[in-house]
DNA sequence: CGCTATTTGTGCGTATGTATC
DNA sequence: GGATACATACGCACAAATAGC
C-alpha cells in the first residue's frame, strides 16, 4: 500500500529524489556494498512503496551519477560507494586519450573472433558468452625499435567490421567506433594493476622473464553502460610509468 | 495514425533514439531556429505516432545533449542548434584520494629526519640538501590482518609538526596539514609504476620475493608549487590496483 | 486581481521486448 | 525452455508553473 502525501509536507521533493537520496545513503552506508547488486527494480517497488517508474527515475539519476552501472538481464550494479565531494573535479583529463594514440604506433599482428569465456567476461566485464573481436599488437612510442606495449584490443563483435581499419589511421580505436558505427561513448573506466612478466611475453617484449609489468586495461562504455571497446595494455616497468596531474579547485555550488 | 515496424526491420533503434535524431535533424536544418519553441510534447506525440513517454525520451537526449531547455508552463526552447563535441571537461573522478584513506588504517613503524640526498631529491622533486621528515609504515584495508601497501611519507619540514597527529585521526595526512598550517593544497600529482618486490620488502609485506608490485607516489603542491609531502606506497599486486571511471558529458549541461 | 488554458513535471498501472542465467 | 531483470512503450491522471485575458 503506498502512502502519498500532500508534496508541500513532504520537503516538496519529488518522490523519484527522496527514493534516491535514500539509495545513495544505502550506498554510502555500505548496506549495498561496491560490486553488489541493488535490489530488483521492482523489490524496490514494494520496499518504497512507489511505482517502477518512480524507481527507474531514481536510479537513473544514480547512474547519472555513476554509482551504478544497469545489465539488462543482470541487474543494478554498485560502480562507488560515493560521488564526488570537494578533491574530484579535475581538469586532468582521460582526454589525455587520442594525444596517447598520435604519439604511438599500433602495430596488428592477429585478429580473430572469440566467445567471452568466464576469466575473459571478468576482464572485459560483460556477460558470459558473448562474442568479441580480439586483435593482438605491439604498441611503438615514435620511433623506437623496442615495443612500449603488448596490445590487446577487444571489440564488441557488433562493431568487429572496424578491425580492417585498425591501425590504418592515426586515430583511436574508440573513435573508428564512434565515427563508423554513429554511436557515442559515454564512459572510460581505467584500470592498472603490476604484474610479473611471464615468458611468452617477455620474449615478445624483449625482456627478462620474470621482470615487472604494468598492465593498463581500458574499457569505452557507450549509450546503455554497454561495453563497446576493451583495450588492455601490458607495458615493460623500464619502459612506461603512469602519471597524471591534477589541478585542484573547490567547486562553487557543493549542493546536494 | 502509427506506422510501427517490428524493430529488427528498423536498424534495432528504439523509437525514442529515431524520434531524438529526427527532431536533431530538424533544429540543424533551421526548421525549429535557435530561441524558438519545439512543438508540445502532446502534439508532437500525434506528429510522430508515439506515446508521450517515448517523445519525452527523446527530447531528454536533446537536453542531455544541450540543444534544448525545457520550462515548466512555457515549453521546449531550442538553444543551440548543433551538439558540441564532447571530451572536454569530463568530470574524472580521479579515484578520490579522501575516500581512500577513509577505508584504510595507517600503522606507523618510524619516524625520522632525513635530508634530501642525489636519488631521493628526484623522488620527492625537490632541490638537493633540502630536510624533510620520513614516517614509514603499513596499511591496512579495513580489518584485514595483511598490508596492502608499505608506506613512506615525506613531509616538507615546516610541516614536521603533524607527525604527532598522524595516524591519529581518519584523515589523509595531506588534510591534517591543512587543517593545522592553514595552507591549501592546489596540485597533487601522481605516478604509477610497477616493480619487482624485494626481498626486505617481501618479508615486510609477507609476500613472495619477486613478485609484483605496483609503486603509487602522490606529491602534493602547495601555493607556489612548493612540495609539501609526498606518499610513496609499495603494493603487492594482488592486494591492490588502481582504476578510475570518467563520465564523458556535453559541457552545456549546466542549465540554471 | 483572479481565472483559465497551455505546457511540462511527477506518478501510477500495464504490457511486451530482450538479454542473461 | 523457463525464470529473472532491465528496456521500451502504451495509457491515464493530477500537480505546478506560466502566460494571457
Amino acid at each position: 500500500m503506498s502512502l502519498r502525501f500532500p508534496s508541500q509536507l513532504v520537503a516538496s521533493q519529488p518522490q523519484y529524489v527522496l527514493v534516491a537520496q535514500r539509495l545513495i545513503g544505502d550506498i554510502a552506508s555500505g548496506r549495498y556494498p561496491v560490486g553488489s547488486l541493488l535490489p530488483a527494480e521492482l523489490a524496490l517497488c514494494t520496499q518504497f512503496g512507489v511505482s517502477r517508474h518512480t524507481i527507474r527515475e531514481a536510479i537513473r539519476r544514480l547512474q547519472e551519477r555513476g554509482l551504478v552501472r544497469r545489465q539488462r538481464g543482470v541487474g543494478t550494479s554498485v560502480k562507488a560507494n560515493r560521488m564526488e565531494s570537494r578533491y574530484i573535479q579535475s581538469t586532468t583529463q582521460i582526454s589525455d586519450l587520442p594525444r596517447y594514440v598520435e604519439d604511438t604506433r599500433l602495430v596488428t599482428t592477429e585478429a580473430e573472433d572469440v566467445v567471452a569465456d568466464e576469466p575473459l567476461a571478468e576482464i572485459l566485464k560483460c556477460p558470459h558468452g558473448q562474442r568479441w573481436v580480439k586483435v593482438t599488437g605491439f604498441r611503438y612510442a615514435g620511433k623506437d625499435k623496442l615495443p612500449m606495449a603488448l596490445t590487446d584490443i577487444y571489440i564488441a563483435a557488433a562493431y568487429g567490421g572496424i578491425r580492417r581499419l585498425i591501425g590504418t589511421m592515426k586515430l583511436p580505436v574508440y573513435t573508428l567506433i564512434e565515427k563508423q558505427y554513429g554511436i557515442t561513448i559515454v564512459e572510460v573506466e581505467q584500470e592498472i594493476r603490476a604484474t610479473v612478466i611471464g615468458a611468452a611475453d617477455a620474449k615478445r617484449l624483449r625482456v627478462k622473464p620474470g621482470s615487472a609489468g604494468l598492465v593498463v586495461t581500458r574499457r569505452y562504455f557507450g549509450d546503455n553502460d554497454r561495453p563497446i571497446e576493451v583495450a588492455v595494455n601490458l607495458h615493460p616497468a623500464d619502459r612506461f610509468s603512469y602519471s597524471m596531474s591534477t589541478r585542484l579547485h573547490v567547486p562553487a555550488g557543493a549542493e546536494a
